[in-house]
DNA sequence: TCCTTATGTACAA
DNA sequence: TGTACCTAAGGAC
């Protein structure tokens, strides 16, 4: 589930449910048995997101080892299940569950993260500091994510990767932006204009929005939908409607080439040759 | 029931 | 570049 258009979702969900609100905090599973003790019946101040990372504010006692923040990053397969009333007996590996005590009853249950770690202030602003902008942060300032393009000779899939870059950004935004720009992904950064830039960075503000809001990922224009093109919807565990992403083999919605994918910066990168030259 | 794959990243060599 | 992390879902059998 997660890029960072989920994380803001998370973000903005928990902090509804829990913001302001003592919480129980344990770790059925264990592994964050300790971390969990440390906040356990401390108020939630309120939940953020930078990128790819969760944080859940727990305002410490001084104390470091006390912690300030939550820290959480979901991994490649890590995810939150929420339910509302008293939780249920926990079933397999819960590495952190939250829950309140009083009405209205809600709980969460976060599973197979990367990280889930008990961090101050000033380990919240270290993790912050090796990020790039985030298209969703208001903070954000896409000419730093320029300067770093403008000047490498990677190429732009693999620099759309890069957390330090941009921040939020994965593999199913990384191949749509490119091609709704006609971006071909093996083209160095430094052969981007900077219009272009301007423009990829937009279209990721846009999309990623849409993202939060709709809690998927949906990439084609109102005129490529598959209503409006007349062909059957895509059914993917993945959600959205796109147009390269996962698609390999199957023909380009806008010129009929087969899309194409190969390996690139440790995942499987999606394009349409014919609309992604240049 | 087993095998593969996945919206991610850190680390070793 | 390869491997480990450690969860769930889908497809092959």
């Amino acid at each position: 589930m997660p890029e960072g258009h989920t994380i803001h979702r998370l973000a903005a969900d928990l902090g509804e449910r829990f913001g302001g609100r003592p919480v129980r905090a344990s770790s059925p599973q264990g592994r964050f048995a300790a971390g969990a003790a440390r906040v356990d019946g401390r108020t939630l101040s309120g939940a953020d997101a930078h990128g790819k990372h969760l944080f859940l504010g727990f305002p410490g006692s001084g104390d470091p080892a006390d912690g300030d923040w939550i820290h959480i990053h979901l991994g490649l397969y890590g995810g939150f299940t929420q339910g509302a009333g008293p939780p249920p007996a926990p079933v397999g590996q819960i590495r952190l569950r939250l829950a309140t005590e009083e009405a209205p009853r809600v709980y969460a249950d976060l599973r197979g993260p990367s990280t889930c770690e008990l961090i101050t202030d000033e380990g919240r602003r270290a993790v912050g500091e090796r990020l790039g902008p985030d298209p969703l942060r208001a903070d954000a300032d896409p000419g730093r994510a320029w300067a770093r393009i403008s000047r490498s000779r990677t190429t732009i899939a693999a620099l759309l990767m890069d957390q330090k870059v941009v921040a939020g950004v994965g593999n199913v935004y990384r191949a749509e932006v490119l091609f709704r720009h006609n971006i071909d992904p093996y083209r160095p950064g430094k052969d981007l204009a900077r219009a272009e830039w301007d423009a990829v960075w937009a279209d990721l503000v846009e999309l990623m929005r849409e993202g939060v809001r709709n809690n998927r990922i949906d990439t084609v224009r109102p005129e490529h939908t598959p209503e409006a093109m007349n062909r059957p919807p895509r059914v993917d565990d993945h959600g959205g409607e796109v147009y390269v992403y996962r698609r390999a083999g199957m023909p380009c919605h806008l010129c009929g080439e087969r899309v194409r994918t190969a390996p690139l910066a440790a995942r499987n990168l999606f394009w349409c040759p014919a609309c992604q030259k240049g």
